[in-house]
DNA sequence: TGACGGATGTATAACGTTGTAAACGTCAAG
DNA sequence: CTTGACGTTTACAACGTTATACATCCGTCA
């Protein structure tokens, strides 16, 4: 059986309260109490129980970190970030995967998967402004990378818009015309809407046409999606001189095949990607990517829950996190390799 | 505030129990008063308690899952598996990395990472057998990916050093003789002892020297750990004409680095590695590899768990599960093409 | 000397739930 | 009619913790 403050209290010969307050180092107990308690703890073993401190004081200590899909490394890495940012609020982390479908989503932030938790951190596909507004929910909700939603919630979020602008705007640099984008989801996804509002936005402000026969939707982020867009295009005729994808599985799906029938990137094709994974860092072509501070993602994310649980009950913040544009042999221009990964 | 089995019982004019045995429905109660109190709960948007619950039941609903980093695909995809396993038995999943150190493994399985929990699923790389046999936690554990535990506890794993031999014998079957191992860790790590053993076994079964100077050691397991292995082979001025990758990031980037000194995948240098990620499919030469079956890994692990929370004190069960040798191009012999990707 | 105040320890009542045992009907058999 | 059996509902006591309010002790100051 496990032991609780009784046993600990029977065993040292004081109340219950006081071994209570040595755990939890109150002020007022004498160093002497303090010890003989110590000493009791150690020699049973005792270690707190969590549900019954939940119970009494209506927190549990975990935070709920619902993604789309962990297959996505992007999202992997994002996990260990809020993780290791948990921790190191002694926080624990439960994980949950939506498929990015509004129907999950939608359940988690209602809380139905998950009701033991202080706190959400949700990462959105397809849920909707109106999805949030009747949340009962009372557990303090972060929406990780979107921006369009009103302002009703934190968000942490990278500048979607302005981050496909400066891909776009590089491959302009490169010289590059024809410029396709891979990955629309055809209004169902938020981010996919702003990735592509940033091409659109970019290639306007060049005086270039944004050719909506150059706009490849898919129905998933994967690799298997990045590659089936890109055979589409070319089955097409169109031959453009570069591709933005709307994240790296997908641009390696791309690449892969432009391999199979001898296109070559960059000479060919260039391509930049979302999300910078290490994946992209060891392809046959190292992939340019645009880059998002993951780690501060995760922390940024994780202190706004708790500022929350603190009880400021301040106005929804909305903070930008940090990326760049990562420039590898994907794009690379005339001049030498940059960032040559192995050896 | 939160609206309370009391609350409801108020409501409906009965006793709390009453209403607790509506929610859990308990058998003997007249369909009048379950309608009764059913409209008293949905009126007040009643939900259970999970702590109270839980320190009533001494049951969490929660499972925790230690895996070594989630950013290696199979891990998440792993972890993919594990949560929808859960899920379908009513059970979240708690998430940590250990990164494969044996002090963080150590924690977790002494629960002291995570203390709310019902079960633990361990994926461990270092840990050692005498690290479990003082473990306080009565929690029942699983382990994965392992084998040579000693049978103290439940465990999952496929079996290693038939699979390594399955992938020496694919290299030897297309005539390759200088079979390179990438991704020992000189004993500190279990799985990659046992895939190490199961290459020096196929080689001298075969009446081949298992060579010494052919298996690279890593610290990590990541791409980059792959690719500095690869180049610290070539750099001893060995050209080894295949390569048994531990996993398949490794393999990756050892690929990059032989794409970078203009070595030839397969023609010139055959690979094959253990996990199948997603990944592995789309490179410029998609990858042979181990296939383990995840699901079924994934499946089996919370089944194990959840039996012996049903208090069957049986045995501990030692669970192998299914892996099969996929063949891509890495490991091309004459034939066409099979399992192309793109299109 | 006696009252006061602060520091320290304690008894007790919650938190919201479920298991146990007992109370209350109702109905059939004796 | 009584008895017993069964089906349904209820009162109460846990689960292990912390907050509250109170008791105790000691030293200090009027």
């Amino acid at each position: 059986m496990r032991v609780s403050l009784k046993d600990v209290a029977a065993h040292a010969g004081v109340s219950i309260k006081t071994v209570s307050n040595v755990v939890n180092n109150y002020q007022h107990v004498t160093p002497a109490m303090r010890e003989r308690v110590q000493r009791s703890i150690d020699a049973l073993g005792y270690r707190p129980n969590l549900a019954a401190r939940h119970l009494r004081k209506g927190r549990t200590g975990i935070i709920a970190l619902a993604l789309p899909e962990l297959g996505n490394p992007y999202f992997a890495e994002l996990a260990a970030a809020v993780i290791d940012a948990a921790a190191a609020h002694d926080y624990i982390v439960l994980l949950d995967h939506t498929g990015g479908r509004r129907e999950q989503e939608i359940l988690v932030s209602q809380g139905f998967r998950a009701r033991v938790i202080d706190g959400l951190i949700l990462s959105p596909i397809e849920l909707e402004t109106e999805d949030l507004s009747d949340r009962a929910e009372n557990v303090p909700l972060v929406l990780l990378g979107e921006r369009d939603y009103d302002l009703q919630y934190d968000h942490i979020a990278i500048d979607n818009v302005a981050a496909a602008r400066a891909a776009v705007r590089h491959l302009l640099g490169l010289g590059r015309r024809e410029i396709a984008f891979i990955g629309d989801r055809r209004g169902r996804s938020e981010p996919a809407q702003l990735r592509v509002r940033g091409w659109r936005e970019e290639l306007t402000a060049a005086g270039l046409p944004a050719d909506d026969g150059l706009v490849a939707a898919t129905e998933g982020w994967g690799h298997a999606d990045g590659a089936a867009a890109m055979s589409r295009i070319l089955e097409t005729g169109r031959r453009p001189d570069a591709v933005f994808a709307y994240n790296d599985p997908m641009a390696i799906g791309a690449m892969r095949v432009l391999h199979e029938r001898g296109l070559r990137v960059p000479e060919d094709i260039a391509i930049v990607g979302f999300d910078d994974v290490v994946e992209g860092h060891f392809a046959a072509v190292t992939l340019t990517s645009v880059s998002p501070d993951k780690g501060a993602i995760g922390r940024l994310a994780v202190e706004c829950v708790l500022a929350r649980l603190g009880g400021e009950a301040s106005e929804p913040r909305s903070v930008w996190a940090d990326y760049r544009l990562v420039e590898r042999e994907s794009t690379l221009g005339r001049a030498a390799s940059k960032d040559r990964p192995g050896a």
